[in-house]
DNA sequence: AAAACAATATGAGATATCTCATATTTTGAG
DNA sequence: CTCAAAATATGAGATATCTCATATTGTTTT
């Protein structure tokens, strides 16, 4: 992990302000910390010092059961906060957060800014809307994987993530975000090449039948 | 739906003061609702125009997938919020929301409070706090039931609803609830009892064996 | 009270998904 | 460049869970 500092750490703050974000300013003790792809953000299990907010880069958020298993709750994308979840509740399980990427954010010290980030009316707005979207999309998460099976969810994410026509994705980090063994994953994705949806490509799938898969994907979605 | 009018409006706002949870006055245009059991709150869809607060009983919320499964999200219980998906974000899939008991809920209309309320950081604190809780929550579920077979999250359920030591969730709900089909319900709940686990007592089940049951639920707590 | 409906029950075969074993290939650290 | 670790691959048998069919019982509605 690396703290910006200076003039590298002023040019940040200038290039992506976040005043929209607060109503008073926070120049004077927020730091810029830099995170390299599969660094720590977060221990689990520790709590936090500061509250993130992601300039670039994209992180995931672990939870390791007793079982051994290992879920992949969300990504973590740009303009989005981290630690907000100790921000707001003393006694919390911490999650770990990964930079899947190398990973830029402000960090803003509890100590400093917690009772006014609390009493900020637009700070708590802009909040409260990122938790309501992210409770609404856990929910959905949830009920999809509950209501449907592999085919139906990996198609989805197939469409989400794949880039020009191309998926890539590592196979072990699909398993724990769509929570399945690594076996069948392989298995659906089999089929689904040998549907003529897919077509591997080496390590690649390329997309054969965009049709067929918004289908799958699309029985899902309600609305 | 009842509405509470005159003197027993005015007694239910002075028994269940709100005060703590905004930091101006509503009485003027604040509604008592009233919901018999299996009442529909909010149609699934449909955009509601009250923001609520649940004063007494019991509420579950609903989505209803396209392929005709249907999924009980959540319970809502007193002093929680309805509708404030709705009051956030302007475009949001509305659930389903279904009284379980009579349920009494206090219902701001969205078009006279809106804009204060969203204005307001007592209350943006509050509504903060209840949705990183619903998130939470969500991702729990989320993980678990990807983790975890239902073996353990049906004990878990047990020990959370059972009263004075005797389960008796309707089998119906339940299936909607942790997202399984009625038969496969019925089929652990047998292998508990063939494992002495419960006691079947008509409609009902005896807890025996509270030890087992908390080590099938212990298993999937973190912390 | 009869009819219609919702909830409970149980059997049996199908399918989705898991575990374990093992081999090959790719990648990162020294 | 080498070795160990991580990621990919594939087979085969086990288990969790689903679907469908059908019966019984309890609860509303007429």
């Amino acid at each position: 992990m690396e703290v910006y500092k200076a003039e590298k750490k002023r040019l940040y703050l200038e290039k992506h302000s976040i005043a929209h974000l607060l109503s008073f300013p926070i120049e004077e003790f927020i730091e810029v910390h830099e995170y390299k792809r599969d660094e720590w953000i977060i221990q689990e299990g520790m709590r936090p010092d500061f509250l993130f907010y992601v300039i670039e880069g994209k992180a995931k958020i672990y939870v390791t059961h007793q079982n051994g298993k290992v879920s992949l709750i969300n990504f973590i994308n740009a303009n989005e906060y981290i630690g907000e979840m100790e921000l707001l509740n003393d006694v919390y399980y911490t999650k770990g957060i990964q930079a899947s990427t190398k990973t830029v954010c402000f960090a803003l010290p509890f100590y400093r800014y917690r009772s006014q980030l609390l009493e900020d009316a637009k700070f708590l707005r802009e909040l409260t809307r990122f938790l309501s979207g992210k409770a609404t999309f856990m929910a959905a998460k949830y009920s999809q994987s509950l209501a449907f099976p592999l085919e139906n969810r990996l198609a989805d994410f197939i469409l989400q993530t794949a880039d020009e026509g191309i998926y890539k994705e590592k196979h072990v980090t699909v398993c724990d975000y769509l929570g399945v063994s690594y076996r069948h994953l392989l298995h659906v994705l089999t089929q689904f090449c040998e549907k003529g949806y897919l077509q591997k490509e080496g390590r690649n799938y390329q997309i054969k039948q965009f049709g067929s898969l918004n289908e799958l994907a699309g029985v899902m979605k309600n609305n």
